[in-house]
DNA sequence: CTACAACTAGACCATCGATCGAGTATCTCG
DNA sequence: CGAGATACTCGATCGATGGTCTAGTTGTAG
């Protein structure tokens, strides 16, 4: 998609009119009834006239990708590194989390110019905060909210409600499970966004705490500690 | 899927026959390729017959992911929960990766049986430990794990490799990533997949590093710490 | 032998992504 | 101003898919 050049339009129907309406879709009816068709429809023209603008379905899907992407705000660098790579990351969480339906769909190359931006900061950012390899620190950093998003994407829309239950019936099997919890009932006068988010924050902290400790082990001249 | 009570086969076609060609269909050919149609042929029936041991499609892939999860080992404790968490980590991410289809379908709950073992001894592990909230971890463990499998299977299979020349056009839009890499091309005399290996090694033990040292900082009754 | 449950099958339906061939509007150049 | 080319749109249609309907066959219990 992004390897190929860019189009020339006369601005009837544009890329970016059908990438929003898509967007639009998606957030109304989720992925799986994002269909050429319907979308086509609510664009007011036929499916055909979408695949001039657009080679197959899955460009749309990786434009709509990246559109998402573009709503991540990126921070100022004054605060450090850790306040960057924190405030980068729940924002790159947050606007997932805003389109559920992207976290289904990151199975791919993040390769619009938008995702791109982002990447490249976070790569600036770890490099110039003095880590030897910032592709590794950066990529710690995107595979921990990628599965972060997906897990919780994964509960709160395809969760019929049953685990909980189902847990508690089989707590001979799986006794920490039922103690413990799987998902986030939201129990007593508790948000499970909040529970979501707390829980987020803190794998986050996990993360860049070892991130900093290896940092700084290496920078002294030391091996791992302990 | 796994809330539903189980029928009584008479043993011509089996759930698992049909489980196990799944997988074979889909080591072989793919996600997308994966048909009621297709997968009935292989297994020398109709389509229709598999819908009588199945509901859906989904459920196909409920039983094909859970079926994956089979292949993790359940590392022996006697070397401490951070050895536990690491081999068992790593052969989760092996076994995925193994079977590179199930990185794409990992936007559904984990309930079979497989997936419910191995996370209960993942609790169990880590509430032996010492940790406070077992919940918050084993996510931070499994958020990573997923992250990284998804981002590996994305880049090996999506690729089409045109990624390593055109960021390497676009270094001036992108200077970072150009100088560091985006993917993982195989420089001289690496091998890619051992690249990647060390990449999550790392990222794993980062991770892991940060969640001893909150752990150690609550046990000393102190805040965190710096 | 009968009756019922377990199991299998082919025809069929709605829908989907994508293509084809034909058209229309707009711009460019003479 | 006129003609050709380019940008763009459309309805009809193709092959394939997930899933259902109806009908049939097999094994087993009484």
């Amino acid at each position: 998609m992004w390897s190929r050049p860019p189009k020339a339009p006369r601005q009837t129907l544009t890329l970016g009119k059908i990438v929003a309406e898509a967007v639009a879709l998606l957030d109304e009816e989720g992925v799986g009834r994002l269909t050429m068709r319907r979308l086509a429809e609510r664009l007011d023209t036929g499916s055909t006239t979408l695949y001039w603008h657009v080679k197959t379905k899955d460009d749309v899907l990786d434009l709509a990708l990246d559109a998402v992407f573009h709503e991540v705000r990126l921070p100022g660098r004054e605060a450090g590194w850790r306040a960057a790579a924190r405030e980068l990351m729940s924002g790159w969480r947050g606007a997932l989390l805003r389109h559920p339906w992207s976290a289904t769909i990151l199975d791919r190359p993040l390769m619009g110019p938008n995702a791109l931006e982002r990447t490249e900061f976070l790569y600036e950012t770890l490099a110039e905060a003095g880590f030897p390899a910032p592709k590794i620190a950066a990529y710690s950093l995107a595979n921990y909210v990628m599965g972060s998003v997906i897990m919780q994407v994964t509960w709160q829309e395809r969760d019929e409600g049953g685990t909980g239950a189902f847990l508690k019936e089989r707590a001979d099997l799986y006794p920490s499970l039922a103690e413990h919890g799987l998902d986030f009932p939201g129990g007593p006068a508790s948000d499970p966004s909040a529970e979501w988010d707390t829980t987020f924050a803190e794998g986050l902290g996990y993360l860049l705490d070892g991130m900093e400790q290896a940092k700084e082990a290496r920078r002294r001249g030391t091996g791992r500690p302990g």
